[in-house]
DNA sequence: CATGAAAGTAAGCAGAA
DNA sequence: TTCTGCTTACTTTCATG
């Protein structure tokens, strides 16, 4: 079928806006726990059959929901017990080209620029204090970099990737401003 | 093999104790960035066979260095486009009846304590402004809560889940007592 | 290397716009 | 009717002993 193609083209990112329904939370939310599961199994927990829970899942994928499916490795397993965030006061604004070079170790994990007291906000897993401080003195090597606050890191109770659930109550107010203007 | 079970138990966590050795570390650099590959293109881009990567690779599971296959959902897409860090000053000692609560939020992704001025640090992805506020209620409502700060994430630049790399260089050490005694 | 299971494809059908 | 999406049946690839 030579049009297939065409047809996607032509309908362009029309897909992007279609919502999310309730199948498609569900195989997104035993996905989020476990990216092995077979069609199979995973049609039957939400039920669908194989080919159809499939299909979405394709769909997902190819509207950006899914980003990807990794292997979550064990940091402490790695060699690198030492999980700390970093806060950084920069002058400047954030040159792409300094990040870059540090967004290349391997013990970065996150890279964030922040509303509040700090600028920047790093996640970084490492060997060992030793490394820690190697990593400072790197981040201290940049010009924009003017102050760092370090968080280590002494138990973690809870650690995953983006969930698909969304808790309405959240949404609930307090704010007498707003219960006026409903 | 009625006796393979019983050299594993006999052996014990010695497989634990077995390094990482480079085919390993090939492993499981390709595996963070996508677990979706198939065992011969794996094997071939680490040069070894199919079989022995999957052997490889089965190892890595059951020893724990791998925690599982997830799906990396995307946040903005899943209707959670705001993005904080909450520093919490707690009284008195974590308790884990109180953390569970939270920790059942899909809004809540980690949970660590942390030493610093803050005693625990919490990351949080949420559908907006005013959800952010109904999980901060959410903490103040806990006795140990005392204070809380929030960053909130303007824009990510990195995000990723823990690599196998280790980056050398940063062990290397700028204090004149360690050059000494070695 | 061989077997069996699972992914992926194609064709047909039912329900909603 | 036309379009979207599910199902059944089939092919092919891949995991696994």
């Amino acid at each position: 079928m030579p049009n297939s193609e065409k047809t996607e083209v032509i309908r362009g990112k029309a897909q992007e806006a279609r919502p999310l329904d309730a199948f498609d939370r569900k195989i997104l939310g035993e996905l989020a726990q476990d990216a092995g599961l077979s069609y199979a199994e995973l049609g039957s927990r939400v039920g669908l059959s194989a080919p159809a829970v499939h299909e979405r899942v394709k769909r997902l994928r190819a509207t950006g929901r899914i980003r990807g499916t990794v292997a979550m490795l064990d940091g402490p397993e790695m060699g690198k017990p030492f999980l700390a965030f970093v806060h950084v006061d920069s002058t400047g604004w954030g040159k792409t080209k300094e990040l870059l070079a540090i967004s290349e170790l391997p013990e970065v994990e996150e890279i964030h620029s922040v509303a509040g007291d700090a600028c920047m906000l790093l996640k970084v897993r490492c060997a060992s204090s030793r490394s820690l401080e190697g990593l400072l003195a790197r981040l201290y090597a940049l010009p924009c970099v003017k102050a760092t606050r370090s968080y280590v890191v002494l138990s973690t109770f809870l650690e995953r990737t983006p969930q698909a659930g969304i808790t309405e109550a959240l949404e609930e107010t307090m704010n007498p401003l707003d219960t006026a203007t409903e």
